[in-house]
RNA sequence: GAGCGGUUAGCUCAGUUGGUUAGAGCGUUGCGUUGACAUCGCAAAGGCCGAUGGUUCGAGUCCAUUACCGCUCACCA
């Protein structure tokens, strides 16, 4: 590198060469070493059809800054990947590429729908895997799993066996959710509700023996097909004389019976429900409750089948019409009511979920949530931010049994199979060699596979060996935090954790960071239907990964959303460029010079002072990332680093460096050389890439920054009165140049800068200074003195603690600006003044404040009077 | 219907245990470029921290009420 450094930072030069160095070198590997501690974090599988998106980049680049983070204090840190088989997701995409050619799954078979969709994700599944390494992710490719693997396939059988036999695994005909179009069952977590604008058709059931009638009201009205009774609500005098009647239900000529049931809401609609037990969870209920028979009038495609008589083969919605114009007909229908409601749909392709009623294997959960919900209670699963237990503990106490399995051949096959001759399960990991009850030969397997998130719910512990007992579940497992979305609670979160404590007798992890969404520039969802997504690996390949990261946790707070645009990618761009540059200028100032003999004794105030700065900021940065909030940490680093380090400290040391005579040269360059290596090796987790470049090219003795030892508070390294005395000179240069400002001088226009103070040591901090001010404050000299002789009258002024400085500026003599000047200043001071002076005449400030608080406010009084005083006295000269 | 979050500068957002002068980035205004960086520097303007009440010596921060926005869950067929 050297002075051949670009002026500007070029990330694609360098990613790409860095991030094969690392894999080379084996940096991200982890082996069980008992001499370390542990640090693991298991990476939420993406799916094999997935594409990097901004969720993804959030996501890693968090995960990958607490890894990195923790790898440098020297703990044996592990960031398990893999990726996740999505059974529905990509059944579909082989199922149309498929369609594509011409060939339909059933065509293939099962078999051979299997072989393609293995031949798809070798091809495709580890897109990506490759997309996540251009973020700098240092997870353990070496271990990256794979959710249908042979380890993880086994840890499903075994899960389903333990809960089968334990008998949380069961299998029944119960209401659940089916996909009329991915022709599945799901899982309750899996319907998402929609509003939709829909109608109320009200409809006469006549009373069977009299002309009477009893209005109902729906919004499905071709539910009706499978009506087997009218509830009503015990209290309703309207119809206690019904009930126990008989109705003629419309179009079927199916006598139904009126019951009551406390389930009606005597308010709502006409306070008479139809009731269809196969296709409404309620009314299922219902149906238990009175010994109602369930008539499934609905094909898996949606389609009417034979029990709807002479609808049967019509669709859902065109059977409806057609009901509609029937009832019509028969006068039958009362009235159609515009109503809104929620309507479920599936959240993979949005089709309006149909309730019905099928055999499918479920998982028993109110013995397992029991567990997770104490975890949380008990705080041995910490939530950060905290509120997000509300949500989990929501779920988990009102959760139902899940229904785990799925129509769908790409997942683990269900290990059940079913004796022809006596109807018995036997569950087993492979084909058993006869039935456990009669015996006989005649076995087939259940057809269905389970829901993708049986095994991801497996994955922290599946993925480092389970069931086998092996070190590396020894060693690594619980992991130490996970990391995801909020919206991935429900599905994810709460599952593994269940199993954790039933399988592993513990909780998979002690900490959620969570995490909101990366919206647009709008604040919209990021979405392929509204086009607004923004592609991350677009984004590394203009601006660069690191500044993508920084973007990623700057300004934002655990668990909230944030918004991604392209401002803000600049702004971190240009903090990369500051800190390649910084870099750069150091470089370029230190070839050839000989640093080894430099010692603390031969550092100069400045110096000191940013090594206590930067002390400080270790202190800082490293409890903000031990606390999760990375955002408050960067921007620590990104303030320290601009500000301090460049605009102060470096522009401080220039006049030093150019002087090859400065006896205080080769400080200069080992503070510029150390602060620079603290402050890298801090940002190093959150920009890998610009932090590795510039550490390989500042020193030689280590061979990366990523193993580097993260930097640790050093007490000989707090300098109090060196970060004074420099905080004096700030103030002083801060103040000249707001001064020449508001005088409109340019900095062409040297001019002399007279100190007055009746304290040595401050006088001493300006003489030891002045060249401080030549290069920072355009000064032509500084003359400090204890009284104001020698100063012209007309000279501006400024009042800093404890000293006044004045500038005479030849040919500047606008008296009106400068008063304007001072007044404003007196003002402020005057505020000052009474705010403090009223605290400490406030009693009860005095009684009950801590000492050190009351302390303070009279040193900060003392100080403004004695400003004030300075300003008001020259005001009166000026004016007088 | 229930739960949660938000409301702070023109915009986007921080603000860790309450400490009295509330911060950043972007934008705006003025000045500035021969030796790190114009992807830059210097300076400035801009906020009664949604409203009301309370606790406290002290509230952006804690409590209560309320308004608006958003999210999640559960739903009345």
């Amino acid at each position: 590198m050297g002075t051949e450094m670009n002026k500007t930072y070029n990330p694609a030069e360098i990613e790409e060469r860095l991030y094969q160095k690392w894999l080379d070198k084996k940096y991200f590997h982890a082996e069980v070493d008992r001499s370390k501690k542990p640090y693991t974090i298991v990476m939420p599988p993406p799916n094999i059809t997935g594409q990097l998106h901004m969720g993804h980049a959030l996501d890693n680049t968090l995960q990958d800054i607490l890894i990195r983070f923790k790898r440098m204090q020297g703990y044996n840190a592990l960031w398990q990947p893999g990726t996740d088989h999505a059974s529905i997701a990509t059944e579909v995409k082989v199922t149309n590429k498929l369609k594509e050619e011409g060939i339909s799954k059933e065509e293939l078979g099962r078999e051979g729908f299997l072989k393609r969709t293995w031949e798809w994700r070798e091809e495709y599944g580890g897109r990506i895997v490759s997309q996540l390494k251009k973020l700098g992710s240092s997870a353990d490719w070496d271990r990256e799993r794979f959710t249908m693997d042979e380890g993880c396939s086994e840890a499903v059988q075994e899960v389903f066996i333990r809960l089968y036999e334990k008998g949380y695994i069961y299998r029944g005909s119960r209401i659940i959710n089916w996909c009329p179009v991915c022709q599945t069952s799901i899982s309750d977590a899996e319907v998402e509700y929609e509003d939709q604008a829909g109608f109320f058709w009200h409809i006469k059931y006549p009373v069977i023996g009299s002309d009477q009638y009893v209005e109902i009201a729906t919004t499905r009205p071709e539910t009706m097909l499978g009506d087997t009774a009218v509830a009503v609500h015990p209290d309703d005098e309207r119809y206690t004389d019904l009930i126990g009647k008989k109705l003629m239900l419309p179009l079927m000529n199916r006598e139904i019976p009126i019951v009551a049931d406390t389930y009606v809401d005597k308010e709502f609609g006409t306070g008479a429900v139809k009731i269809t037990p196969a296709h409404d969870p309620n009314d299922f209920e219902v149906g238990k409750r009175h010994d109602l028979p369930e008539i499934n009038i609905m094909n898996d495609d949606g389609t009417i089948n034979k029990n709807g008589g002479k609808y049967a083969g019509m669709d859902r919605y065109e059977a409806r019409q057609a009901i509609v114009k029937e009832l019509t007909e028969l006068g039958l229908l009362v009235k159609i009511e515009p109503h809104n409601h929620n309507v479920g749909t599936h959240d993979r392709c949005h089709t309006t979920v149909e309730p019905l009623v099928k055999k499918q294997w479920f998982v028993a959960m109110e013995e397992l949530a029991k567990p997770a919900i104490e975890a949380v209670k008990n705080g041995e699963l910490r939530f950060v931010p905290q509120h997000f237990d509300r949500t989990y503990l929501h779920w988990l106490e009102n959760i139902r049994d899940w229904c785990i399995s799925r129509q769908l051949w790409w997942g683990h096959r269900i290990p059940a199979y079913y004796c022809a001759d006596c109807g018995e399960i036997t569950v087993s990991p492979t084909k058993p060699e006869a039935c456990c009850k009669c015996g006989c030969h005649n076995l087939t397997q259940d057809e269905d596979t389970l829901d993708t998130w049986f095994s991801s719910a497996l994955w922290p512990f599946s993925t480092l060996g389970w069931p086998k007992q092996t070190e590396d579940l020894d060693y690594f497992y619980p992991t130490n935090v996970l990391v995801t979305g909020y919206d991935i609670i429900f599905f994810w979160v709460i599952r593994m954790v269940f199993s954790g404590y039933e399988h592993t007798g513990r909780s998979p992890f002690q900490d959620v960071l969570i995490h909101g969404l990366v919206r647009d520039e709008l604040g919209r969802k990021m979405s392929k239907s509204l086009g607004n997504g923004i592609d991350p690996l677009e984004v590394v390949n203009q601006y660069g990964a690191d500044a993508l990261r920084l973007t990623l946790v700057t300004g934002n707070a655990p668990g909230n959303d944030m918004r991604y645009s392209e401002k803000k990618i600049l702004a971190s761009r240009n903090f990369a460029n500051k800190v390649w540059n910084a870099s750069r200028f150091m470089l370029m100032n230190i070839e050839k010079a000989d640093l080894s003999d430099v010692t603390l004794d031969d550092l100069t105030p400045a110096d000191k002072w940013i090594l206590s700065k930067a002390n400080t900021l270790v202190k800082e940065v490293t409890e903000n990332m031990e606390n999760y909030d990375l955002g408050v940490a960067v921007s620590k680093l990104y303030d320290f680093i601009w500000e301090e380090f460049c605009d102060w400290y470096i522009e401080m040391v220039k006049p030093r460096l150019w002087n090859d005579e400065d006896a205080s040269k080769g400080a200069a360059l080992y503070t510029l050389k150390n602060v620079l290596i603290i402050a890298l090796k801090l940002l190093h987790p959150y920009m890998p890439f610009i932090t590795e470049e510039i550490f390989c090219s500042l020193q030689d003795e280590e061979e990366s920054i990523m193993i580097s030892r993260w930097p640790e508070f050093r007490e000989d390294y707090n300098f109090k009165e060196e970060e004074n005395e420099v905080e004096v000179i700030k103030t002083a240069v801060r103040n000249i140049r707001n001064m020449r400002a508001d005088m409109n001088v340019p900095p062409s226009k040297k001019a002399k800068v007279y100190v007055v103070s009746e304290k040595q040591e401050i006088l001493d901090i300006f003489d030891r200074s002045s060249v401080f001010f030549a290069t920072l404050g355009y000064a032509s000299e500084v003359i400090p003195q204890t009284d104001k002789s020698g100063i012209p009258e007309d000279a501006v002024s400024t009042v800093i603690p404890d000293a006044v400085i004045y500038i005479p500026f030849a040919d500047l003599v606008d008296l009106d600006k400068e008063i304007a000047r001072l007044e404003k200043e007196a003002k402020r001071l005057a505020g000052e003044i009474k705010r403090a002076d009223g605290m400490l005449h406030n009693e009860k400030f005095l009684s009950k404040a801590p000492a050190a608080k009351v302390e303070a406010e009279r040193e900060k009084l003392a100080k403004y009077t004695a400003m004030a005083d300075q300003v008001n006295a020259r005001l009166a000269q000026l004016k007088g």
